[in-house]
DNA sequence: CAGTGGTCTAGACCACGTG
DNA sequence: ACGTGGTCTAGACCACTGC
């Protein structure tokens, strides 16, 4: 590989003085880096190529290499292992498998003990949903309804919603035999790696429904979570709306 | 300055092969600018000295000083501006008003219309404040209650907490006459810079007087947050309880 | 025009993980 | 012993700000 000649060159802009839209070479090589992440290039998990193997292929130095991982690496979708390599940030692993769930018990440690699929059905997509996933309403969408329990206490019932051109096959059966987290699977299964997810939070009275299912009484405050998680190059791909009940958990936040 | 000798050289530790605790230079050079930060040496709002006047104080090269504020400025400790300089953040200022305030209105713009401090006085520390605080139940804390209207609608009630000690002087009187951000507030009159702060949140249902207070029915759900805001050196310095009505806005969070 | 932060390079050496 | 990422340096040049 030492002497290939290079393929990906990248583009001279940001090398001279051209004032209007100036883009700096390490921001084109993030660029190049997220096309082949979202490509598929390198797989979840996996090893992306060395700084020093990039910088022959890009023709830049390690250091501009180096600064465009960096970001990528504070982003989370790359994590540096130093002497090991950097690789590509998976849903699987123990370490992140609370990535984006930020309930968290008020004491001790308690631990998931159950995931119940309620549902799983194909429907054409509500014009909200829609709206969120960036579909038309004649679209179909895949809808889940879930209910995780901690130390047999249920907890969380969320409403997941996700585009049916991208999630075929996914159905109540595949579901219920599979133990872990779903955005673990949506990459093995789907190829979709969640990248970034806005929530909005409000307290709410829980329906009867819900109060059912949670075993709380009905009218009883628990907060609403409304989820939308982003692939490479924000793109929407799941909307998911979670109810909490925060009795002995607590959504937690840090401010920076 | 050019030819001033230095005053403030950085140990040679993580020079040479110290397997234990090694910690590289620009750790260090970022623990002396927090020391500086810390110890007043550059207010909130004024510029630090440039990159190459800092590597001149501490022998390093201009790399290694751009390293460690590359880090306080990620930490939001520090900003930089391009052809300006390097300034200390500061809670003056419109752009960061609402820095730790994640409450957004559901749609359109709708903006603070007013505070109204409830109560203000000096107390011996509730256990549960003073072990939030660091402190013992024997020291004074004050603690404020505020309500802030959006449009003219209540929507947030504050029950703030802060060590007594630190904040001698600060009377309803002077509450009352300030308009402004509180940790602005605080870092002009006490010299106290807010840096960072946790959050946790529940959905609870709302007292009789929070109800009173808010306009809204008791036991209506209401977003319970309790924050502890640290400044520099993660000295916790403020416990802040707040109740939001989160009928037209909700409480905004990414996640990475 | 001078001063500041921002980019890019090239090279030396260190720490870590794995054979 | 080797390859990986991590640190540190020195120097050149660019972009932005303000005098």
């Amino acid at each position: 590989m030492s002497t290939s000649p290079p393929t990906d060159q990248a583009s001279d802009a940001g090398r001279s003085s051209n004032s209007a839209a100036f883009s700096p070479l390490y921001q084109q090589i993030k660029g190049l880096l997220l096309q082949s992440l979202d490509r598929g290039e390198w797989k979840p998990g996996e090893a992306i190529p060395s700084e020093l193997e990039l910088a022959g292929r890009f023709q830049v130095s390690q250091g501009t290499v180096r600064k465009a991982i960096d970001e990528l690496a504070a982003e989370n979708l790359l994590i540096r292992r130093q002497g090991k390599g950097t690789f590509v940030a998976t849903h699987h692993e123990a370490k992140v498998r609370f990535r984006f769930l930020r309930l968290t018990p008020d004491d001790a440690k308690q631990s998931l003990s159950g995931s119940q699929v309620l549902e799983c059905r194909r429907v054409k997509a509500p014009a909200d949903i829609a709206a969120l996933l960036d579909l038309r309403t004649a679209d179909m969408v895949v809808n889940i309804r879930r209910l995780l329990s901690f130390d047999q206490i249920p907890t969380i019932l969320d409403d997941i919603w996700l585009p049916g051109s991208v999630f075929r096959g996914l159905t109540a059966d595949s579901l219920g035999r599979y133990r872990g987290p779903l955005y673990a699977l949506f990459e093995s299964e789907f190829g979709v790696s969640m990248v970034r997810a806005e929530e909005k939070i409000r307290a709410v009275p829980a329906t009867h429904d819900q109060a059912e299912l949670l075993q709380v009484a009905a009218g009883s405050p628990v907060l609403q979570v409304e989820r939308v998680s982003y692939t490479y190059g924000d793109r929407p791909m799941e909307v998911r709306r979670g109810v909490y009940v925060t009795e002995r958990f607590h959504y937690k936040n840090s401010l920076n």
